[in-house]
DNA sequence: ACGCTCTCTGGAGTTAGTCAAGAAAGCGAA
DNA sequence: TTCGCTTTCTTGACTAACTCCAGAGAGCGT
């Protein structure tokens, strides 16, 4: 049995607050979706939470590890429940639907680059760009 | 030898002017540079810029495939005259310094997803996320 | 040298998100 | 079960990084 918002965010130290749990709990329903989209499905839930509140919800379940943050270039930042693994995404360049890729390579962290200029890496991340079905057969398809 | 700004430009169907020379020009010499970054080099080139131009600039040199576009997660996206190749990049979490990393596996695309979900992908973009060493020594760092 | 068309200028507008101050609410201790 | 400290939420102003638009200006094929 998965443990349920207030479980977790318990065990994270954070306390347990109504937005809280109604954004885990709809994120779990709804992976990927936007810090809009997250609002707006609270408020049909809770009536009326404040953007702000929303994004503190979302960086401080971020911050302890509840939530998964994907910023695909161009799109607005996405989350997600599914943590602790190092699986990937798939991104469409038009609608940036995004969905879940299983790790190419196994464990995390599943790619090491070759010289790290000084850096202390912690995490790679893959993305794979391409147009999702929805997009892929309109008029504005340039790789066909 | 290299061709200069003029034949790129020329080559690849655009119209040959002050602001998208002193672009590529600026760029060729400071990788890995902000749209912000860039106007201000080329301002000290040409005197005055408007900030249009040279995002009109960056686009179409992208769209033609003589810069490549890195949009890092939470950093202003960043141009690089380094294309045609499918090296990878290692990105500052705290300052969003970016370098060239050679990409791990040799051709491309490099990787490819497991189970594309009916995406037509056409690119792997890979990541390293870590401190770099400017950033690294500080206080604030969480990795050690 | 002409004129079509692409490019640049200047300014307003948008999106996605941050900052700040005070009110409200959780929760450990009494 | 009440107190009071601290975290969290509300409201509203603000910002960065772009984008959109209309018109002026400048390439370049003929």
């Amino acid at each position: 049995m998965t443990p349920g918002p207030r479980e977790l965010l318990k065990d994270a130290g954070l306390r347990i607050t109504a937005p809280r749990i109604a954004v885990l709990d709809w994120l779990a329903e709804h992976p990927h979706a936007t810090a809009d989209q997250v609002a707006d499905g609270v408020r049909a839930r809770l009536g009326s939470v404040s953007t702000q509140a929303v994004y503190d919800v979302l960086h401080a379940c971020a911050r302890t590890g509840l939530l998964r943050r994907i910023e695909p270039a161009g799109h607005p930042a996405r989350y997600e429940t599914r943590t602790g693994d190092n699986h990937h995404h798939l991104v469409c360049r038009d609608c940036g639907r995004t969905e879940d890729v299983d790790c190419v390579h196994g464990a995390a962290p599943c790619l090491e680059p070759l010289d790290t200029a000084g850096f202390a890496v912690d995490e790679a991340e893959v993305l794979f760009w391409g147009l999702c079905p929805d997009c892929r057969p309109s008029g504005t398809c340039q790789w066909c």
